[in-house]
DNA sequence: CGTCGTTATATCGGCTTCCGATACAAAAGT
DNA sequence: ACTTTTGTATCGGAAGCCGATATAACGACG
């Protein structure tokens, strides 16, 4: 009987999609991703391109056409990324809500 | 330079942790998780008491001393969870501020 | 032209965490 | 008497994070 309905992202996730609105390569995610925390979060090579192959399996990004530039490889997010960060998005917010009733 | 400086907690944790203001035992902070969320979220045994273990051993709860009651034993928030939870709820708005922003 | 820092992708191993399954047992309800 | 609920606890598999490591192309500077 344990329901538990709705996926949990991870925050590295989150951000990895949330960057991905827009084509973007694995180091620009990187970078956007510090630039939009002010620093405080830097996903590490590790992290990124293991969440890059699980959210291409999932079906969440997917390879955009790159202008044969070689070395770069640019992802973007799919419909079904958008609908999974969206409601990512409400389950912060009843994270948040809980939390400042609360505290 | 990796920094990633803050604690991310987990949404059992932060849950059990904004349980715990008032003291109360496991099988009440499944039964409170539980109503919190409106049965979104059900914290399983296996991750409960596991948790509850990190969470003495981080001293950012504590044994309160219950009525002799026997089975029951109670947990209550400390100071140093105060503030790990309050730091986790900054972040959180953080995720909620950036999502906004771009979907 | 050589060297160094940055850009860029990728894998591996260790660690932590989650969670279903399982076990055990007392209390309460029917 | 029996069943459900209350209650605590452990185990093992799976997933995810991340530091370390490897490899290599590109640009800048002397």
């Amino acid at each position: 009987m344990g329901e538990n309905t709705g996926i949990v992202l991870t925050e590295a996730v989150y951000y990895i999609l949330l960057s991905l609105t827009k084509p973007l390569h694995g180091y620009g995610i990187m970078q956007k991703i510090e630039e939009m925390t002010d620093g405080r979060l830097i996903v590490s090579a590790g992290t990124l391109y293991g969440a890059i192959n699980t959210l291409l399996d999932r079906g969440w990004i997917v390879q955009h056409a790159t202008a044969e530039d070689s070395r770069r490889k640019e992802y973007v997010i799919t419909d079904e990324g958008r609908t999974v960060v969206a409601k990512e998005l409400e389950r912060l917010r009843e994270l948040v809500a809980n939390g400042e009733a609360i505290l």
